[in-house]
DNA sequence: TATTATTTTGTAATGATTATCAATTACAGA
DNA sequence: TCTGTAATTGATAATCATTACAAAATAATA
């Protein structure tokens, strides 16, 4: 946690930020909410119980950086919210998501699905990829074996 | 270009929608600009060179009837507005974007690059897999030859 | 200490999307 | 054809996430 935080701090110094106080905290509410994905409202939410004086716009502002940094995603579910995610440690990529279309459950992945399927894209379209974006919809296993046993779908 | 019309309006009949002259004209114009990502603001302002009397809030009640039919796809790159492209017919799938991330240009992909992708998400993950989203963000074929002849990169 | 740049705060502004509601239209049945 | 009902529309107000702004606070520098 410490080791992490050390991490980001001297990611700002690199490039003249400062890690503030209120950076700081939010950076702790998002190494302590690593599972969820948080909207910039409950980082705001969650960073005021220990910092009450921070501002709504002091978090956006953090979660901008540091989604320049590469140090958080900014992810979106299509639900007119943006999410961020803390990017595991020495991670190149973006992880995938699964996201359940019956109950919104949503999944992570961590796993290199996209290896073979990026050097496609590099060779046949000349592009070249430095991150991906990769969602799946579909059912979740939970909500496959209500459906089972019910026999109903939404 | 009527046929794919009347296909749509089957479609909307088999659930007793109505294709009105808006909705209509509004896939009139998707079929017309099939190439462009437009926004509801772009789909609204095409449509008024045809119906002028056409309401903004129509446009988006049609978008997004025509999305819950999967005629269209509803994407977002991030910017905060909703795109909305035509799906190509017989198309189970959302198609792939490529986006540049020194000039913003958006490249679509229609090959299938992740049926084997999909078998593996279903069988480790126990995920039914219904559709999925894939963008890759990097630089583009143009923005390389740029960077290459002036040695410059944003 | 004086100066300058960075950061924060609270709030106003913005902009996309959605909700509301009265008016219009389409359509099934008498 | 007339009538009643449900679907649809258009104008506009409301909502909600995000951004812009200006003044105050803080830190860094000389």
């Amino acid at each position: 946690m410490e080791h992490r935080l050390e991490r980001i701090k001297k990611q700002l110094h690199s490039q003249s930020y400062k890690l503030t106080p209120q950076r700081e905290a939010t950076v702790r509410v998002l190494l302590e909410n690593e599972a969820d994905h948080l909207s910039a409202e409950d980082v705001y939410l969650l960073v005021k119980e220990k910092a009450p004086e921070i501002g709504l716009a002091t978090v956006y502002r953090t979660l901008e950086l540091l989604s320049e940094l590469k140090v958080v995603d900014k992810i979106n579910f299509g639900d007119g919210v943006s999410r961020y995610d803390l990017r595991k440690e020495g991670a190149e990529h973006f992880h995938h998501h699964l996201v359940c279309t019956e109950c919104g459950a949503v999944e992570e992945i961590e796993e290199d699905l996209l290896g073979e399927v990026e050097k496609i894209v590099e060779k046949d379209w000349k592009f070249q990829v430095k991150d991906h974006r990769l969602t799946f919809h579909g059912i979740c296993k939970v909500c496959q074996e209500i459906t089972v046993k019910t026999g109903t779908s939404k």
